[in-house]
DNA sequence: ATCTCCATGTAACTCGTTACATGATTTT
DNA sequence: AAAATCATGTAACGAGTTACATGGAGAT
């Protein structure tokens, strides 16, 4: 990764700087809340709260340094308590400026990672139109996948699958089934949940 | 990472014979139901009904071959479509010797797939029991969690966070927090309905 | 004496996505 | 004529995990 002294002009091969990665807004969305170490963010993150989101430090630090060559965050370096300096992060303008820009850009749904979840999270930054239009997206299409599996289910129930044995594979497919309508529909009473309190919380 | 030819004595570098990967479980467990071919299980795994399992065919066709190397499928081939023979997986007995133990494994949980969904898609390989025992850990995480976060909420309402304005970042915290609680709700609701079939189920 | 917490980083590897590449058959 | 479907693979990344490495301060 460092390339040595003295071979400091390319830095080809890195990520383009105007990319900024899903763990980035992470990171960002936490140190626009208040200034934080590496280390700190390595805790919130381990501890998925209100974050949905996890990771280790060893991806953590090299990350907060692209950010930093981003210019979308700045650091102070104090004395620390091992042998390198301890590293305090704060979220610049530009920082602040691409996450009211990245949670207003349409989510992926369905990622490993919960972008949605993250984007409330950082929902403070904008104006409550464009979480409510972002929540609006998301409530389609859950709705939608909700009503595809329910059309599944019953058509299961129809065929009697849901009274076959442990032993018939179509009724492990019925097991797993009702848990995606559960998750869609808990998913979408959530979204309304949401727009509701959008309207009500000025 | 490919050692170029001539140097093909080792193997070096592989992912052991030994450790099957998750996804390598996901296919084990879909030709354990039926014969497919590679292009079919980049179907089933497009749309993740009854699934919870998501990738590409690039992923897949590799790791077939590395499944046919440790013995867990066999493959035959048939003139294709295009260029090349049309190969179709079955689970040999190795193969379904190895779901077995695993789904009788403990699972992580909160991993970026859903390792508990997937078991219980295989279920029919294994005794009721297992699965039980299964689902009855699961439920004791979930309902840890479900205690924790329902603590926080309680919290938050005493303090009144959930009547502050969307500006303050804790108002943020709580919509999340609030849709840990529903996951977590929905999650245990879902061992219990299962831990309910299962004795009914015979 | 040992353990845990704070604090930062690197190396090696596995897992996952996007894009490239080929080509016959069927549908629009 | 063009597009979609079936069918298989590789190359180049990007994302994520585990393990290695260092070292002071405070607690047991």
């Amino acid at each position: 990764m460092t390339p040595g002294p003295g071979a400091a002009a390319s830095d080809a091969g890195l990520r383009g700087v105007g990319h900024v990665s899903d763990l980035g807004h992470a990171l960002l969305a936490a140190v626009a809340r208040e200034p934080l170490t590496g280390y700190a963010l390595s805790l919130q993150l381990r501890d998925p709260i209100g974050f949905f989101w996890e990771t280790r430090h060893s991806q953590i630090y090299p990350e907060l340094s692209r950010l930093e060559r981003a210019g979308l965050v700045t650091s102070q370096a104090a004395p620390g308590p091992g042998p390198r300096p301890k590293r305090t992060y704060a979220a610049t303008e530009a920082g602040l400026a691409e996450l009211r820009a990245w949670i207003a850009r349409p989510s992926r749904f369905g990622g490993r990672h919960d972008e949605l979840l993250l984007k409330v999270y950082a929902s403070w930054l904008v104006e409550p139109a464009v979480i409510a239009a972002l929540v609006r997206e998301a409530r389609g299409h859950h709705a939608a996948q909700l009503a595809l599996y329910t059309q599944r289910e019953a058509s299961a129930r129809e065929r009697g699958i849901d009274r076959l044995g442990y032993r018939d594979p179509r009724f492990a497919d019925y097991l797993t089934l009702r848990r995606g309508v559960d998750f869609e529909r808990g998913r979408l009473a959530w979204c309304d949940w949401v727009l509701r309190d959008l309207k009500s919380a000025t």
